[in-house]
Parts: structure tokens; sequence; C-alpha cells
DNA sequence: CTTGTAGTGTTATCATACAACCCTGATTAA
DNA sequence: TTAATCAGGGTTGTATGATAACACTACAAG
């Protein structure tokens, strides 16, 4: 029988709680560009955390450019509010949420990228997809040439929609699911999902072949809610993603990590 | 007259030259993926360092993604060694293929993020979308005031989808193009724009607020075609294009650690 | 008005201790 | 023999306190 163990998701790192928590207040605005941070003995109280941890946080967000701390005087939110550069936190990634997210988001741009392809291909493009496609014919399931393979044919879609922001997008957010995915390391293989996977993408190429739109879009639709399946996500697209912001302005919120670091003291 | 005096060049902090100094030797090829590191207290010593600023080290390096730690067991390189930042080259923008390119992908992205908040939104998401709009309606058009309440808007539709990459991705493809606009710098104002721009962004507060999923997407659709009329792109959905971008990484130079390591153990 | 100086608050770093956890090997029970 | 249990050492995670380096302010002295 297959044994549905629940990767013990041992929470990430408090740092990372603590990082996490100061970036949503920037990002949502209670902590705006040029101000000043609460001093870190202050944060470390706050949070109930100690200072080392706090400053963890805080080297982090300083790598990311977030922040910006000068000894003696003290820590401010960077002015320059566009970053020039977009990082995906891999710890945070292994909460559940989380990777439920970027796998949505995955979602949306594999979709309409399908969707352009059907519209823009070229011949050369086709090739290189059915190439891809008897790769994965050729290789076992789940072997490393059979991830490649996948992986490149839906580089080459991505390629096919002649924008070249598409393609840089996706493939760095489906290599973070694809570590995250890895890193959990809980897929079971079978010959029928082989055949399985490899109808999915069939159906993908013949309507991007076909030019037809609407169809493409739908059968990289089933791809995505069948890859959830096989990874464990109930099949995303419903609600559960939702958590009931019930967030009322309260002049900082910390409360539900106190929860959490209590959660782990006790447990 | 003025001294432009060079900004003292404090030196970075001793957790960023540790830091960096491990990232070189995994770039370089001595510390393999899969390799484990040096204990903390071994990596403190050979640094001259306190293992409080290691664990800093590796705190970013972590979220970085480059390494990879479990309590108990030890630090380990990570397998996968791909880029983990996106960035967009900026001079690659004034083209107006990549222009169009991105452009056409926040699109993409405007239009899911406003589906989905047709179905997730909250209450207090449409108060702050309401609250956006009634400042883009009390700020002359194309002011600054009004861009704030314009970005402040899109910026709530993204929040309302309830996945933080959605926004992270949305914000960031969002001011590049906005940048780019910036320095184009061909806009034209008028009192009609400023009408007909205010009732698309009604329009689509409308759907979102009641759930209309299609008339969401429908309105966001119009809007940014309106946008892209405004900016002077006419209508997307053209098939020129292509392109590779030209992909930045971002080499990190640094002998100085050993050598700032022994002056400070030295003096 | 300028300069020196003490005082206070903050970050940067160090040092130490303990808790939580993994791994190994010995010991014990079946 | 085999499996389970337990003890010990090693490692990371966190807490705590202390010290050094630095920035800012106020005030006194010139």
């Amino acid at each position: 029988m297959t044994l549905k163990l629940d990767k013990v998701n041992r929470g990430p790192h408090l740092s990372t709680l603590v990082a996490s928590s100061i970036s949503r207040e920037i990002a949502q605005g209670r902590l705006k560009p040029g101000d000043q941070l609460p001093t870190e003995q202050a944060l470390a109280t706050t949070f109930g955390v100690s200072r080392n941890v706090v400053r963890e946080a805080i080297a982090r967000l300083r790598s990311e450019g977030r922040i910006w701390s000068q000894q003696g005087r003290g820590a401010f939110v960077t002015d320059a509010n566009n970053p020039t550069v977009l990082t995906i936190d891999y710890e945070a990634l292994q909460r559940a949420d989380s990777f439920r997210s970027l796998f949505e988001l995955r979602g949306i741009l594999e979709v309409q990228a399908a969707a352009l392809a059907a519209r823009r291909r070229s011949e050369a493009d086709l090739a290189a997809m059915g190439e891809a496609l008897a790769g994965m014919r050729a290789a076992p399931y789940g072997s490393v040439a059979w991830l490649r393979s996948d992986l490149e044919f839906h580089r080459t879609v991505a390629e096919a929609t002649r924008n070249s922001y598409m393609g840089q997008f996706l493939v760095f957010v489906s290599e973070r699911v694809r570590e995250s995915i890895l890193a959990a390391g809980n897929q079971q293989k079978s010959d029928d999902m082989a055949r399985i996977t490899l109808g999915e993408h069939e159906r993908i190429f013949a309507a991007i072949r076909n030019g037809d739109v609407e169809g493409a879009q739908a059968a990289m639709r089933d791809h995505l809610a069948g890859a959830a399946l096989r990874v464990g996500l109930h099949d995303g697209e419903a609600a559960e993603v939702a958590v009931p912001a019930k967030e009322v302005a309260s002049p900082v919120r910390h409360s539900r990590l106190r929860k959490a670091v209590r959660a782990r003291a006790g447990g």
C-alpha cells in the first residue's frame, strides 16, 4: 500500500518566520520606505524570540535589499521599492500554502503560454516539441532523462509564445516548483502514470499544432490538474487557498507568530 | 562649490564576507552539490569569527537556496544550482518588442489576478479597492497622487487573490513596465482620459465585488487594452516579437574576507 | 558660533549555555 | 539471531549576557 506520510513538515526556522513577518509589514505598507524599524531588542521582545533570531532575520532582509542598517543608528526600510531582482524564498516554499500558491501561479502562466503557443508556434517549435515528446516516450517514467524531456517540452511551449519574458518567468517558477517537489520526495511512480502523463502532453501538443487555442488551454489545464494530484495536492483552483482574511487594522500583527512560537516550544 | 566626497564605504558586515566566501567555494566547485559543510564551530574558527556570524551567513545562503541544513545533522550544499533570482535587464526594455512582451505578460497576470480576486476577495479587500478608487477620483489625472492610487488599486487586486506570489510577480512586472513608460515619457494627458481610465477601474471593481469572474477578466482586459493605446501600443495580441532576452548573472568578487578577518584578529 | 566632551541608545560581535535533534553503537529483550 | 530500547556524542537551533564600535544629542567651554 502507499503510505501517505505527511512530510515531516517541521516548521521553518524562527528567523524565517520573523523575516516573513517583517516582510509582510513592509509589503502591506505598515512599514513605509525610509521608516526606521524597531530596535533589535524591541523586535526580539515583541516576537518573543532572542535577539539572535532577529539578527538572522534582518541579515536576510538586508541581503534581499528590503532593508538597510547601520551600526549605531538602526535599521531602515529601503527607499527604492522597485527591486531589480525577484527572489523566491526557498524555505517559505516548504510551507504547504506557499507551495500551493506558487503552483497556482505556474498554472496560470502555463495555460496562457499554451494559448499563445497555439497562436504563434512555428514549424521549428513543433519539431522541438515532438522531439521532447519522443524523449519522454523513450525514457522510463521518473528517470532523469524523462524529467529532462518533460522540462524541455514545457520550455519549447514557452518559447513558442514568442514572448521571451514568458519563458524566463515560466522557467523560473517551474524550477522552484520542481525543486520543492523533489525535496518533498513523496511521489509514487507507476506505469499507469507514465501513460497518463504522456497522454496529457500529447494532447497539449496536438492542440498547439492545430492552432486550437481553447483546446491548448484546456489540455494544459488538465495536465496541471493531473500533476497536482500526482504531487499530493488535491486539485487546486478550489477555494482552499483562501484564508479568511479577517485582518483588522492593528498596529502590528504578530500574534500569530507568537502562537506559532509557543506551539513549537510546547510541542 | 560642492565637494563630491566619496561616501565612506565602510566594509560590509562580517557575515556578508563569510557568506560570500562560502558562496564562492560553491561556485568554484570546491564544494559540490550534496557536500556537507564544515560545522558551524569549525567555520567560525577557520574564519576567525564567532559562531553567531557564521550562522547569519548560513541563514542568508539558506534563504537563497544555496544550502540546506537540518538540526542535528549539518548543512549541505543544495543540489540544484540554477539561478535563484530573476532579473529584467533595463536596457533591453527600451526595445519596443521587449516592452511589448513584458506588457503582454503583465496583462496575462492582471487578467487572471482579476479572476481570482473575483472569487476570493474579502470585504476588507473591497474596502481597500474602494479607497484606492476614491484616491484616483480626488487626484488630478497623471499626478503623483493619481499614479499612487492607480498602483494601489492594482496592488489590492493582487492581494485579493490570496496568492502572495501573484502579488510579488505582478508588482515586479508592473514596476518595470511603469519605469519604461515614464522613461519614454510620451504620454499625453486629458480630462477625457481621466474619465475613461477611471471608468475602466470602476468596472473592474464592480465585477470583482459581484464575484463575476468572467466580467472581471473582461474588464481588466479592456483596461489593459486601453492602457496599451494610451502608451502608444496599437493593441497587443499581434504576432511579431521574438528575441532571446539577455540573462544576467551577478558574480561576486571578494578576496578580502581572509584578509579582513586576519586584520581584525591581528589588530 | 564653534569646538570639545560626556552620555545615551543602537548595531555588530563575541562567548557561553542549553534544548532539540540525528546518528551510532551497545545493551537488552524476544 | 533479530529486533527493540537506550545511552552517548556530535550538530544545529535558540537564549542570554557582555563588550566594542558607532551615531546622535545636549551641554559646557572657548
